[in-house]
DNA sequence: AATGAATGAGCGTTCATTCAT
DNA sequence: AATGAATGAACGCTCATTCAT
């Protein structure tokens, strides 16, 4: 329990304030117990960094996983509409992991450099594929325009990073909201048939 | 000189590594002087920082007056597309800076939450009149179609900032050129007439 | 069992690293147990070592008695060399416990100078006591030349502290079985009528 | 100054209670200072330990050097001589240094187990070649009884290890300095013609 | 007999900051 | 303008010890 607890508390801080501005006594007392107490459960505070972002990273891949699975039955519209709103969605459930992995694949603590970068690019082509799929989907559909696949790929993750920044300082839902569809939207003339 | 010198590393140091990450004597050292040097141009670490972010502040803003001064001779498009491609430009010419900028931005140490947020928006607003003029602009001279003014203003805004990010995860500048393209390619085919 | 293993990681450890160098957890890790376990057989760290401390100089003591005891059918000169020759294979046999007790006459830390002292000095009465006995039957039987006692006796007890301070860094064992070889000769020659 | 009363506090201190038992803070209150300001001066606790170790270990090299100059006009006995009784006088003069320099060629701390054993088989070769060198002496001056000079040479070397390790439990000044009188006497007795 | 969880005390170390020079 | 010496505060971490289980 208390490990769990120290996980979210360390996502938490280390997310808003970086790994330099967060000590682990702010940790600690978050959980209502004193320093030592987290080196019961993890070596140090590298290891509970690590760990929480192992496992921040391993739900936004499996989310991405998720929204690359997307049934094909859907249209091709649906699909890419369905991952921005789904990004969004991902954002506004699991706003602390998102804002710790969008912190360190950004800025990167100089001893981990490597492995985020490596953590990283693995959702990236998991989700190039998938977005691929879905303009290539498009095309055969006739729903999309027939033009190199790749400029669309590219346009589509832009729109998805654009978001992602966007989340997190516009702070007011409905702003936001109407940012993601209007993206979107001017993406989709520009795209579609 | 020594202030000046101080205020290139602070910029590099503090945009890499994060206020917290940054010791005084790191910037020292870089200058080739020692610690208490500092406080014979500065108050405090605070003030250090601050002068600096006010200044990359400042050389950001001149940045997005000068693209929203775009002659308006240009057409339309050739605004649109200069804007993304000043802003890589910019990005190349002070990557310090940048990287400052879009750090603190995003992920603000809590001193200057307020501050930060007050200097951006007022970027912002400038930038979003700025690209509100050329979409009208491009209405009028029918190059683009007649649709809600918010939308495409959205839609662009929401393309500049998703080469922000990329332009910092993206290393390879072939790579980040042909986002650029095909990012812009795509939102003018949405956005002409 | 377990006590005993524990008193006998401790033994060793505290004897190569000394008193504040060695963590009851090292000792714990070396018997595979955790470390509270070593509250269920002593009250405290001190304890512990006092524990290994008492049996360390028991077993000493008993070493020394033994030797004091020496057959009186043997020759002085017997005697004598029989005393160096079986320290120095107390050495080989009980290597920890050699090295424990070398380190803690000379350093004891300071929660048991007192006792150490009380404790070695008994060690030392004895031994004087034997060899004593041993040099005045040396001078009976005529094989000893005649002269104070006590300047045998000292130079004796000399050369076995000696050779006690180099068991433990010349560890070659060739090297160190001609210095007493060598050292006890010198000696015998000395003290020969 | 102030480093050179760490320096001081840290060689007592060191001396008597050992590495791990001594902590920067006692040597800082010592001198007067808060444990920070050891930081002016030396990399961390190795460093200053470190540095003292060297200079104990000069002072006594420069010592051995100094007993191993002794000029050749002397008689054999009386360079003998001249060496235990000169040992005993530095340790009365360099009681710290002395016992620095016992307890860490007996039992160094892992770390620098290396440095001590080059260090001190140093000082030992050079008392080897000088004690060799009186003993020659002594035969050609036939104050010594022509033996294999290796026996005598690791009869002496073992008397001077003999009287370090009694100095530091012999506190008592007559009883100490009757014991290096008698074991050199002894030692005489074996080795005069 | 043994452990997991937790803590108080303390340690080595860093760092921003001050001050006399 | 710049430094050496020094410090208070805080931090990461270790360790002996306790306690409920």
């Amino acid at each position: 329990m208390t490990r769990n607890k120290l996980k979210e508390a360390a996502l938490r801080l280390f997310g808003e304030k970086g790994y330099d501005g967060t000590a682990l006594s702010e940790i600690a007392k978050e959980v209502g117990v004193k320093t030592p107490a987290i080196y019961a459960f993890f070596e140090n505070k590298e290891d509970l960094f690590m760990t929480v972002f192992r496992e921040a990273m391993l739900s936004y891949n499996a989310f991405i996983q998720e929204l690359s699975e997307e049934k094909q039955a859907m249209s091709a519209r649906d699909c890419l509409y369905g991952a921005v709103s789904r990004q969004s969605e991902f954002y506004r459930q699991h706003p602390e992991a998102s804002m710790f992995v969008l912190r360190y694949v950004l800025f990167p603590p100089d001893f981990l450099k490597e492995t985020i970068e490596k953590a990283f690019l693995q959702a990236d082509e998991l989700l190039t594929q998938a977005v691929e799929r879905w303009i290539v989907q498009g095309i055969e559909e006739g729903a999309v325009r027939e033009q190199p696949v790749q400029q669309l790929v590219d346009a589509f993750l832009n729109l998805m990073d654009g978001l992602s920044m966007q989340y997190f300082y516009y702070t007011s839902k409905e702003v936001y909201t109407r940012k993601v569809n209007n993206a979107f939207e001017t993406f989709w003339s520009g795209v579609r048939s």
